[in-house]
DNA sequence: GTATCGGTTCGACGTTCATCAAAACAGAAC
DNA sequence: GTTCTGTTTTGATGAACGTCGAACCGATAC
């Protein structure tokens, strides 16, 4: 076994930097969870097109994703269904269309986590 | 067809906002699939208490991060390849031992992308 | 009422992924 | 040289994922 070296102290870490002991996870296993399922609800181009188009607008018919990814109307739900379900986007349903709005408060949370860079 | 809301200006943001076009992907199809490499090298609890232990110690022998996330050495070596194909890890070789470093800029592109949340 | 259109869900298919055991590799100690 | 010890790679297996066509549901138009 060998020891890590001095422990730099990072007081901006939100979540990623609770404790220090090494050969640890510094992280809670539902912490670790959360985080990587929000990173998993982001690990697909389609998905990040389509928060791109979401953040660009501020809303955005359905209608319009499919096109604006290349996919299936039936695979653009499907992302949509997976973006929802993880926070990072919500719907509205008027008349005949549905429009959809990113959550920026949730991306926020993804980057106090990793505020930590440099 | 229904036409979005006006498009805040967000000067902020480095990458998912490039242009603004509705029924548009505003990314490129190779910076959409790069930020989706990044998220998906993330999108796994291990993975990320590897990142939080790297984060803290700056420096992490390999020998304490099969315990540190309780997985065998061989799935831990998997995850640090993972990690470090997508430049978010660097290693190096010392007489016997293995130690693994973050690579905070690597981290900054993320948050770049992401910053743009409220 | 029926017909049509937008959106979601279901079912199936092929691909990718996480995991571990076992083998292979690389140094260090003897 | 041989024998450990730490790390990576290989192979195999089961689970999860991305994609699309078809079926389905809601709301509008006729």
């Amino acid at each position: 076994m060998a020891t890590t070296t001095d422990a730099p102290t990072r007081p901006e870490l939100a979540v990623l930097t609770a404790c220090c002991a090494p050969a640890q996870a510094a992280v809670a296993d539902g912490n670790a969870q959360a985080l990587a399922d929000m990173f998993k609800a982001l690990a697909d181009p389609a998905r990040v097109k389509i928060m791109a188009m979401l953040l660009n607008a501020e809303e955005v018919c359905a209608c319009d994703i499919s096109g604006g990814i290349g996919k299936s109307a039936a695979t653009a739900s499907h992302h949509l269904k997976i973006l929802k379900d993880a926070g990072l986007a919500t719907s509205e349903k008027r008349g005949t269309w549905v429009y959809y709005r990113a959550v920026p408060q949730r991306l926020n949370a993804l980057v106090e986590a990793l505020a930590l860079s440099q």
